[in-house]
DNA sequence: AAGTGGTCTAGACCACGAT
DNA sequence: TCGTGGTCTAGACCACTTG
């Protein structure tokens, strides 16, 4: 474990110089390249190739260290290292197998937290962020009552649950080739007794080979967990489009309203680590009693 | 200016030692309790009273000094010590002024930043946002057409600017009495030629004494480019509440649509820098070729 | 060249949680 | 008591912008 954690990561360093020096002898060292790297430097691509993100300019084409270190994380998570609820090591431990200071592994966990990858826990360690553990609440929905005391429970009726060939728009959403299959869902979340929210959701064949509706009924919990601890798929971020629209007589009868009442139509495409797109998921959501709730930064 | 800089602020340290020694000196430095605290920590409210948020426990009850350095910033900014569009004063002479490290007053600078209230500009300084120089798009609205050829312009069609006595849910909503003045706006947005977003919107009279229908035609930008300039209002966060309805029939007149179409209601409720509310804005949107876009994270 | 924010380090102490 | 993350400092160097 540690042992190939202090030889594989030594992150390509663009050029620092550690003035590890007591400060009385710190005079002007100007030594070219006091660092193992300077060499793997031009042929390492910067950023360490882990991030998504491109290389804007041909030219130098820089990755400050802390960015390194965080890819490398994301690296670990993606790889499955720690598992979704469990601590990762602390910030000393990963400070040594980078070789780098504990500040700078510092920075790269604080932008893995601000993006909900990671949960700190003063006294604790950083964990692994998971759906699985929400009791309170589904982390990605945003319907709220708008009263309070509408807060009731949520039950969950699951209406279908088949593989198809995917259709040409879910397929081109979700990355895959017309054709390949996916696994289709349909359900109607109840909320105090009131059928609220009728989803229908698609998700990549191939990643989820075992998925039946019995496992969808038998789990306790939100989905996202589900598809975490069983299938290893973690949703990490999601784009939402949102329109109104009328209730044709299907959707009418499922949510118990009339034809041509208003909903809200909610298409989301959730992501993994590497934003890749996982789900697609078109919701039509009741707002007599309920609102879609957003806060603008 | 700087005099009374060097006064006033002051933070109250809750206990911290300078151990600003040379390292071959720094050697076991026990003092017990130089920390000041303990005793002020009771008098004086943490978070020095400007952030909104509460006092969780009631005995020890602290504040980090970055904290308390971003609620004196927070203040300033509140009180107009710069203006949106301008450079705050460089790290350096923040960190003199409060008597504390660049690290910190960049700690609480970086929060600030988080939360939009602050741009840093590399190699330029740190500047107070704004809403005047968004020609690209406006800051709060998250309406996108569908395809980006429906990029056109936006033009905006005044309908109606009037003062009145504020109705009873409207004073609620911004924390006025009824009956209170208020101004009522009006007006339609159209998007590539075609109408797309009624809104109704009111503001405190209190604070927008000379807005008149002529200020609002005469100004280029963003309305609340305008608040920011003229009134000295400046909109920091939002909360919105979102629901499908049906258009009846004066707002389907205006949308150009038939009644009983389908419209996205858009309730926007706008902050100031304490948490004030100082707008509430009810916008009904089109959303045929156009979606609310939201992010999941 | 000077000034600003951005990165990196190293080391001290604190608050919290588990032991 | 120990280990964890959280705060604070001080100082060095880097990259970007402007004169």
């Amino acid at each position: 474990m540690s042992l190939c954690g202090a030889i594989q990561p030594v992150a390509p360093r663009l050029g620092h110089i550690h003035c590890a020096l007591p400060s009385d002898l710190c005079i002007a060292v100007t030594v070219p390249s006091s660092h193992p790297s300077a060499a793997s430097a031009a042929d390492n691509t910067p950023a360490a190739g882990g991030e998504g993100d491109v290389v804007n300019t041909p030219g130098p084409s820089f990755s400050p260290l802390y960015q390194q270190i965080k890819s490398l994380i994301l690296r670990s998570l993606q790889a499955g290292e720690w598992k979704p609820g469990e601590a990762i090591p602390s910030e000393l431990e990963l400070a040594a197998r980078f070789k780098v200071s504990q500040g700078t592994v510092r920075k790269a966990i604080d932008e893995l937290a601000a993006e909900n990858l990671l949960v700190r826990r003063q006294g604790k360690g950083t964990f692994v962020a998971t759906h699985a553990e929400e009791t309170v609440q589904y982390r990605f929905l945003r319907l709220t009552p708008d009263s309070p005391e509408g807060n009731g429970l949520v039950k969950r009726q699951l209406l279908d649950c088949r593989r198809l060939r995917a259709p040409a728009d879910i397929a081109r959403a979700l990355n895959l080739k017309t054709g390949d299959t996916v696994v289709e869902i349909r359900r109607v979340l109840h909320f105090s007794g009131q059928p609220t929210v009728l989803d229908d959701i698609w998700l990549p064949g191939q990643l989820f080979k075992g998925l039946t509706a019995e496992r969808l009924t038998e789990y306790k919990g939100p989905m996202y967990g589900l598809f975490e601890t069983e299938f290893g798929v973690r949703m990490i971020r999601a784009e939402e489009k949102l329109r109104a629209v009328l209730a044709d007589p299907a959707d009418a009868a499922l949510l118990g309203v009339e034809v041509g009442a208003p909903l809200l139509s909610v298409e989301r495409l959730a992501r993994t680590y590497d934003d890749q797109p996982v789900e697609l998921r078109r919701g039509l959501y009741r707002t007599e009693a309920h609102h879609y709730r957003n806060e603008l930064n």
